[in-house]
DNA sequence: TTGACTTGGAGAGTACTACTCCCCAATATG
DNA sequence: CATATTGGGGAGTAGTACTCTCCAAGTCAA
């Protein structure tokens, strides 16, 4: 496969495919010759891991770069790469401004019977943004706090089940997984908000708390396709 | 309070101030002269909300624009205002690729019992994020979406129940609170799954499934304090 | 063989965003 | 009255993610 054809497969222009080249997200094809190189599906495969990561995970072009290093390199601890992902998708955490702050979330970790490393800099990030959401006016309480990681443990016992048992692939499907499932979880909210406000306008009500968890009919209702803005 | 006081109780630069003028995010002053304006405890508040909604909400400028032209107008309709939260939050929705899927996505819907408007763009925007997550090779399957959607039922739980009863107050926190929450919640996933993990590397074990929301002592133990990275 | 096309490599240019700097005349302030 | 500050506005800057242009070397079809 040439570099035209790589970009016909992944849709990304060739201009791009170099420039992934040069920013060393993208490895180098197979060298035939100083001005022919030939590349194969792990190369489609990486430009659209590139492509899902940036574009749908949000991710900027160094945090991509680490999250791939991440992904290439030899797992060093198991724990060590969810700590890559979480830097991967939001850089390094601000100082804190508020020891106060840190110490009771601190208190309010170790009260819920989570075990987090002390030297987290997750808590810090965690502080900051409970600070600005006050200092915006939404007070997070520690009982709502405590209400949304409850349903966080829900996630992650989620994403932990799902973690397939290849050491190799473990180690793509956690980092990269964590990447994805981010905004998934964002639109999952969104919709769960709309159906609680619909029940209260609509005509049936909501479902307040649904304990099943729903697989998919194999006879789909007809559906009004959805529109969707044209343009961005 | 003049220009410069506002930078000082704000800490934003007074170039700033005049930037956010300019685009009209920060109300005019009470103009008392052709050179003199007097700003008061509105400005300063909407100074920090901006700062929140940009810096910890992730916000572009022009989503923020529109955030706040959501809070500052009349409520509409109270299920309208989660839409223009959610639209703030991440622009317009790209064209559905994949309309099988979409009506996959629907199906699964009405399965869990979710009542969604059937025009709603969120549901294309959850459509391109599973697929963007297939092409990553990341396999989101209808089950681990319903974990995930009952997940997000507690939160949305946890969000109703905090919105305060008045009218006016409840638009912007509804608003405000749904952006600035974001990030917590993708905090705690990580704080989650570094929970789960630590069990399997520390000594005691993690807490698989807690189902207490835990107040937070007013003796918190002695706790080192975070370092957190100095600079960006 | 020849001539159109493609390739890797690299520099420069572009579009967008969120500021940041600078200048001005018209006031405030000491 | 001298100095400082203000609002207003235009222009400049830094960072990001491309995108364009050029080049000589190499490939492919006729």
């Amino acid at each position: 496969m040439r570099m035209s054809e790589l970009s016909a497969a992944t849709g990304a222009p060739v201009a791009t495919l170099k420039f992934y080249l040069r920013e060393g997200v993208l490895h180098p094809g197979e060298s035939l010759s100083r001005t022919q190189a030939r590349y194969d599906e792990s190369h489609v495969e990486r430009v659209r891991l590139i492509r899902a990561l940036m574009d749908t995970g949000g991710l900027s072009m160094a945090a991509t770069r680490s999250v791939l290093a991440a992904v290439d390199d030899p797992p060093p601890e198991r724990h060590e790469l969810l700590g890559v992902a979480a830097r991967a998708l939001t850089g390094d955490t601000a100082p804190v401004s508020d020891p106060e702050l840190t110490e009771r979330t601190w208190s309010w970790i170790h009260e819920r019977g989570w075990h987090i490393a002390p030297d987290e800099t997750l808590v810090a990030r965690l502080t900051n943004q409970v600070q600005a959401a006050r200092s915006a006016g939404i007070d997070v309480t520690w009982e709502r706090l405590g209400q949304y990681a409850d349903a966080m443990d829900r996630v992650a016992d989620a994403d932990i089940a799902s973690v397939p048992v290849d050491r190799g692939e473990a180690l793509r499907y956690v980092v990269v997984g964590t990447v994805m499932v981010d905004p998934v979880l964002q639109t999952l909210r969104r919709l769960a908000h709309q159906n609680r406000s619909a029940g209260s306008v609509g005509k049936g009500g909501p479902q307040p708390r649904p304990a099943a968890t729903a697989a998919v009919s194999s006879s789909p209702d007809q559906r009004p396709e959805t529109p969707g803005q044209p343009a961005r």
